[in-house]
RNA sequence: GUCGCCAUCGUAUAACGGUAGUACGAGAGUCUCAUGAGCUUUAGACCCGGGUUCAACUCCCGGUGGCGACACCA
């Protein structure tokens, strides 16, 4: 029997500036999704990457004084150590500059243009020569550009049109589809605008800039980088004849943050849909998250470097507090108060005490061999039934519900040892036994969320490896424990 | 400016139109295997003003406050 895909990817970053709080949000949530489906079974491929083909980072090298090439080539590896750092078990990692890509992108946009969705036209705005950019009659304050104060000048150029308005009715159609958005408010907020506003023909490339794709059919102009970035999540699998392609497309989910709704729920499907492509099966907008309350901003100085983070509390702390803290539908707040808290509370006292206490008892009465023990059938419903509910809400891609779920297993492990008593050593031998084997499972079930204390509660169980889902029930394991460090070192917090 | 989303104990969050729940924090009690951990338990909330209804946290209208989208921001 073929082995069910999963085909998970997250939105492509800009390297122009470093990774944040809210890129290892986006990056975590994905990684976490996917190796649970791995854990499942399924064949999973996750994608992350990075986009450089922006004017932005010609803009930035400039200022840094080296070629662009050099310079996104030195920010994208950042990113790409920031995944690792962050134990994200990407499958590829797509750079838009990389040959692969960039034949792709022409690729689709010779064939939208073959199909006469694509014309040539003019476009008529505002252009900033401090911003290097077009911008909106509303940016502008006194009718000078808000952040250079010149007034900017009025350009009429040509330029590559989408047929966007074409597809109307078709991706109100697609829109509507109640498991296309996730979650329910985002897409009302999708169809809504869809609906009052309407979708417009698209600017689709710009004219005489030398940073970018050129487009196929015109090498004056170059490619709007997000028809240019859109087309990573199929260039990345091969599109159009490699196997990969064939097997992992269409994507289950797409994650991506909040401000870039329009561009995967609109502007992506009609693109895919003028190119005869399947839809994506679903996009998870994400929400952001805010610092002590406030927006991330540079201006405001609060912008937090995760890495920093997870230097000072450990990766599985930040992953942990990520997953855990922020709710899936909406914004979240990034604070280092609520960390220590989680940290302290759920992490150490919970889940690193559990396995403390239960490892010292075998190791104090047994000599540290897992004993023998009959099962204990309300144990072992208890743990299919939190395991089954955090399943359905990955599926549901309530990822804080699903980690809340599992903890609700090993608070009950918590409990069974206080009213189980084995210390009084009344079938000390059962208790012991299925303890142990509940911590077996609960390495099993944390590990897409913290893999790398899996691997330690695995190690202390005297397991050499931790097992997937398939091993989530009570069995006779033979193994010695070792007491091993504390799992997680508690945090004094002063402000 | 146009459009949209949100508002619940101190904090973070739930509740088919029918008893406002959960977690952290705070208070009290208790066990002793364990990382001063665990377990039990108490107190504590629906932004304001109208309307619909036998009944409104829930639906509608208005206000206030927060947030966001509106051509390149996870």
């Amino acid at each position: 029997m073929a082995k069910k895909k999963f085909y998970i990817t997250t939105a492509i970053d800009y390297v122009n500036a470093p990774p944040h709080i809210g890129h290892a949000y986006e990056k975590v949530i994905a990684d976490a999704i996917a190796r649970w489906h791995r854990q499942k079974g399924e064949g999973v491929f996750f994608l992350t990457g990075t986009d450089e083909n922006a004017q932005k980072n010609a803009k930035a090298a400039k200022e840094d004084g080296i070629g662009t090439q050099k310079f996104v080539n030195k920010n994208s590896q950042i990113f790409k150590q920031f995944c690792d750092t962050l134990k994200i078990s990407y499958d590829d990692f797509i750079r838009t500059t990389e040959e692969r890509h960039k034949k792709v992108s022409q690729l689709i946009f010779k064939k939208i243009y073959e199909n006469e969705e694509i014309y040539l036209g003019n476009y008529s705005g505002i252009y900033c020569t401090g911003c290097e950019a077009f911008i909106t009659e509303k940016e502008l304050v006194n009718e000078k550009c808000l952040e250079h104060n010149i007034k900017p000048e009025k350009i009429n150029e040509e330029s590559f049109f989408f047929k966007l308005s074409a597809y109307q009715e078709d991706i109100l159609d697609a829109v509507s589809k109640k498991s296309f958005i996730v979650p329910d408010n985002r897409r009302e907020e999708i169809v809504s605008r869809v609906k009052q506003e309407g979708l417009k023909d698209l600017s689709v490339s710009r004219l005489n800039i030398d940073w970018g794709v050129p487009v196929p059919i015109d090498e004056r102009h170059k490619i709007y980088v997000w028809l240019d970035a859109l087309v990573n999540y199929i260039s990345a699998l091969g599109y159009p004849d490699d196997k990969k392609y064939k097997k992992y497309w269409p994507a289950d989910v797409h994650v991506i943050g909040k401000g870039i709704n329009w561009f995967h729920t609109v502007i992506w499907p009609a693109l895919l849909m003028s190119a005869k492509i399947k839809l994506p099966k679903k996009v998870f907008v994400h929400g952001y998250l805010t610092v002590n309350g406030k927006k991330i901003s540079k201006s405001l100085g609060n912008v937090i470097d995760p890495i920093k983070v997870s230097n000072k509390y450990g990766v599985d702390t930040l992953r942990y507090f990520l997953l855990r803290e922020i709710p899936a539908q909406q914004d979240g707040d990034f604070n280092e108060k609520a960390l220590v808290a989680r940290l302290n509370g759920e992490l150490a006292d919970d889940l690193g005490n559990l396995l403390s206490r239960v490892v010292s008892m075998i190791t104090k009465y047994f000599g540290g061999k897992v004993p023998n023990g009959k099962i204990d059938k309300e144990l072992e419903y208890e743990l299919s039934a939190q395991f089954e509910k955090a399943d359905k809400f990955i599926e549901n891609l309530e990822v804080d519900k699903a980690v809340e779920s599992v903890w609700g297993f090993i608070k009950t492990c918590n409990r069974y040892v206080n009213d189980k008593k084995p210390w009084e050593n009344e079938n000390r031998e059962d208790i012991l036994y299925n303890l142990y084997e509940a911590l077996r499972c609960i390495a099993i079930l944390v590990n897409p969320f913290i893999p790398e204390t899996s691997e330690k509660i695995a190690k202390q169980l005297g397991l050499n490896k931790v097992g997937d889902f398939k091993e989530l029930k009570f069995k006779k394991t033979k193994a010695i424990v070792n007491k091993g460090e504390v799992l997680f070192q508690k945090v004094e917090w002063k402000k």
